[in-house]
DNA sequence: AAAACATACCTAAGAATCTTATGTATGTTT
DNA sequence: AAACATACATAAGATTCTTAGGTATGTTTT
């Protein structure tokens, strides 16, 4: 994902965040997504997408929805409930992060 | 480095970012510093920073400093005017990344 | 003075995450 | 027909970190 990597690991926090806010959606989806909200900045690559997908799914984070759409197959993915709580769990650690970063990068300011 | 793991690959901006504000640092001090900085929530491991360390050496972003202080040899790292550049732009990555989790964690909110 | 803790360096195996490259298949546009 | 977009997928390799050690000296506690 992303070129330029300061970012591994928030791959599965952005999918699970996504996920929260728009119920349900397919792989490809997801990369359009978050080209477009960001800009283009940020890429996910489907290289990296499909296997995190795969592992959040055998977690029991996430369930699929298979759906034909133009004579082609999608795969619907939603938050189970052990996701949902999951992501409250990531988000607030990413909060974290951020706020650490933030104190790191702005020393001496006032970071609240 | 930092136990809840939604952040690889911050920690040689963490560490650049040290050492362009103090001039120079040990690694040791490096840890504690970032421990005292974020009130115990970022923990930097030494199995992670001393390669880095090495990493940013080879790479000619760092130079060391050798001391001996109380009879035990300490290595001081400083940047190099390489490091010095390396650091603008990874500050720069960082500050992006920041600003597009932010739009991702809160959209429909005008971040700015 | 022995034990425990702190300082200060180091490496190595393995896990986790991503990049790059590639593959399949269908539909749409040039 | 060729190129592009949609939609899925895997696999080799690179990078980054965790965990678990190891060495050595100085300081504090028992």
């Amino acid at each position: 994902m992303i070129k330029n990597s300061v970012y591994k690991g928030s791959l599965s926090t952005i999918v699970m965040k996504l996920l929260n806010d728009n119920g349900q959606m397919y792989g490809y989806q997801i990369t359009r997504e978050v080209e477009e909200i960001t800009a283009g900045k940020l890429k996910i690559t489907e290289g990296a997408l499909y296997p995190v997908l795969h592992k959040l799914e055998a977690q029991g984070l996430l369930n699929v929805n298979m759906e034909k759409v133009n004579n082609r197959p999608r795969k619907y993915y939603f938050l189970t409930e052990k996701g949902k709580k999951e992501t409250v769990s990531l988000l607030s650690d990413m909060r974290s992060f951020i706020q650490n970063m933030e104190v790191l990068l702005n020393p001496g300011i006032s970071n609240g």
